[in-house]
DNA sequence: ATATTTCCTATCAATTTAGTAGGAATTAAA
DNA sequence: TTTAATTCCTACTAAATTGATAGGAAATAT
């Protein structure tokens, strides 16, 4: 399971997407009453994502957030990436947040290691193909 | 990630695949130093597994660990489920664990849940390729 | 000036994780 | 029949993480 961070932040990045220009910023208040998500908590992680890159701001009356590039190259590998942290499941086979195994002697030939090695490459694959153009809601008959 | 108990399991089922039989079970104490994993903590582990149908036990002087079917039947994703729960990332998307999104209007047009419902559904395919048989550690060379 | 917003830091309660403690029940074998 | 070795069971606990909330300071449009 993901955190709740981290989806309440694929939605609000989606209404982003909907709503926001960077002349028509939207302000976190709006996004927590669509979305019902609590405004204070919603600040914090578009804060964050703001300082990841992904999310731009305007201050002030008026302001609000807008998506800092374009939602084709927002996917959900790294939203994930900068709120829960790594995608991989097992630390040795992490890039950013490497962490060694002390169950294992020999790393190169560890067979744990190969798989969960391929589940991370794979899933990585997978996710990227969600960009946020892509989490849109079906049309209703 | 995964929680260490997943990963100890893991590791502990291999070297149960590696050595032991219904006539030649494990002791926990073995594995545990084998595999670096706090003794106790693994008692519980292959407890839980155990209950789950992954493992099976002999009680007593030379008793032990050793698992209940072939390992070509015992995959990452029963591992994880039986120890840290469901492999879908939210839970509207969980068969088992259910929940309903208070985020979202129409769970029938979500798109953020068609997103999820597909990687999951990749991500357990995954997972099933990885039997505890593809996880013994390569031959050193 | 005023209203509205982002931005910042700190704090906090609840939950989950990663174990530990202490022993009861079972079994093999001396 | 005693002893040693094991699984099994329940309860407990410390530390970390999660899911927030509190209380403003700084910026900006009107
Ligand atoms: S080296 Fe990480 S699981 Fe073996
Ligand atoms: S219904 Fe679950 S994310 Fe929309």
């Amino acid at each position: 399971m993901i955190s709740k961070k981290s989806k309440y932040a694929i939605h609000a990045l989606v209404h982003l997407f909907k709503n926001a220009t960077s002349e028509n910023p939207i302000p976190t208040h709006t996004i927590a009453e669509e979305t019902h998500v609590p405004v204070k908590f919603l600040e914090t992680i578009l804060r964050e994502l703001k300082q990841a890159g992904v999310t731009a701001s305007k201050k002030g009356k008026d302001g609000g957030y807008f998506l800092q590039k374009p939602a084709q190259e927002i996917h959900i590998a790294e939203i994930l990436r900068v709120l829960d942290g790594p995608i991989a499941l097992i630390p040795c086979v992490s890039y950013r947040y490497y962490q060694k195994c002390d169950e294992c002697v020999n790393e190169a030939t560890c067979g744990v290691k190969r798989a969960f090695l391929d589940i991370r490459a794979q899933t990585v694959e997978l996710m990227k193909n969600y960009t946020l153009d892509k989490l849109i809601d079906s049309p209703p008959l």
